[in-house]
DNA sequence: TGTACATCAGTGAACGCGCGTTCACTGATGTAC
DNA sequence: TGTACATCAGTGAACGCGCGTTCACTGATGTAC
């Protein structure tokens, strides 16, 4: 509530159809990837005329750039409600996964091969800072409960996670990290959190596209093993 | 030589032709992506007629599909080529990132996202069982030699590398080894060749797709890290 | 070596399609007096 | 409460475009006698 009451119906309306237009378009993005695209196909399939859509958004770009936004919005929402609840970097490696195969296509919207012509919007840029935030934090966490006596229980090894034993990548990171933004993270724990990102990606992104369909092995075990080699647990 | 000097000047102009084709697709993929690959725009810029193209390729999916198998036979042959000059694991991950930077959209067209409507070939995963057995090949060589006693030289712990200790996760793979085909890799190894594989996606995948610019930090040191955590070297 | 025939690469016209986008317009919904 | 006007959602026609694909045809290249 709030702003919302003061809405004309008209207003109210409006934010309507513009929703439904995104929902239509998610739709046919999760049929015919987001390449394929069409406002035509979107007003067809809502009962309307084509032009009626330029009432909306200014254009097919619009559109995507929306798109894009929500998406990011949606992923940066998700890791904050998820750090709300606790900052282990387990629970925010789940929650990652959940959220890809949530739905799939939005994932690789922002995280897969980028649509041709296209180019970002600038804000994006800032939510993609909140997402790095939370992770930061929650790999700080994550490096500093690691050195506590609970770390000693297994034989397994620990790294990147862990003690942060300095690695030659370590020396890199220090002289360039501008993109950490204010955060206070030591090296290490840059290299942890890039370390995240990489390796559940590389296991989202293959098992979205497909490439483990036919191999036997159950994606989830090896989403798991890699989120293990991150926090040594 | 030898089957090609049977063959006539036909035949070898055809070939010619059919080559061409193919370059001008990957210019064109190179340039808009794989799903706006156009057969018209193609024969425009080989001063041809459109319809020409026909008697090269069936159709589009043909072109397409001609494609994806070149692209899983050039890496193939690099790995092999690769392999044949020693098996070691690092030297492999620099064969897939200067495979993967030489052509980029060649790399994202077999494992980034998939085109559309489309569907592989299924010689394509013969071509990716020699691809899985090199790296298998390598892994097993790896992890034999990180229990030599050079292992013990850095602090730096070696895992999924190194020394097989036994991973939840190698339960799961000692019953779904199948895509491993006749390898006779242990659990351990197969668990290796997966967190390669998923690891140095991960970061080509968000390289190649323009993530990591504005970042900062050099994605090469980045590729050069995860590798380490492979090798544990 | 020369002629008759077959092969086949490439053309141009045509088909139907869907796309993004513009424009002048209708008609319903809201606002001001 | 009723009338005059402004706002604005949505339509239908139209523009130009490029796409994949088919078809009947031309003309050059190769083959058989």
């Amino acid at each position: 509530m709030g702003a919302s009451d003061v809405r004309t119906p008209r207003e109210r309306y409006r934010a309507q159809v513009q929703e439904e237009i995104k929902e239509r378009a998610w739709e046919q993005i999760a049929t015919a990837g987001a390449s394929a695209l069409s406002l035509n196909a979107i007003a067809k399939r809502m009962g309307m005329s084509g032009p009626a859509l330029y009432r909306y958004f200014a254009g097919r770009d619009e559109l995507i750039t929306e798109l894009v936004r929500d998406a990011y919005r949606s992923l940066a929402d998700a890791f904050q409600a998820r750090a709300a609840a606790g900052t282990d970097l387990d629970g925010l490696a789940q929650a990652l996964r959940r959220w890809a195969l949530d739905d799939p296509q939005r994932y690789l919207l922002v995280y897969g091969t980028p649509v041709p012509g296209y180019r970002a919007p600038e804000d994006t840029t800032r939510i993609s800072g909140e997402i790095m935030a939370v992770l930061l934090d929650a790999c700080t966490a994550e490096q500093s409960s690691a050195q506590q006596p609970r770390a000693e229980q297994s034989s397994a090894p620990r790294s990147p996670a862990g003690s942060p034993s300095p690695s030659p990548f370590d020396a890199h990171l220090a002289e360039h990290r501008a993109w950490a933004g204010e955060h206070p993270a030591p090296p290490s724990v840059l290299r942890l959190a890039l370390a995240v990102w990489t390796r559940l990606h590389g296991v989202l992104s293959l098992e979205l596209a497909g490439h483990f369909t036919g191999m036997g092995f159950d994606p989830a075990e090896l989403y798991a093993a890699e989120t293990r080699s991150l926090t040594g647990r």
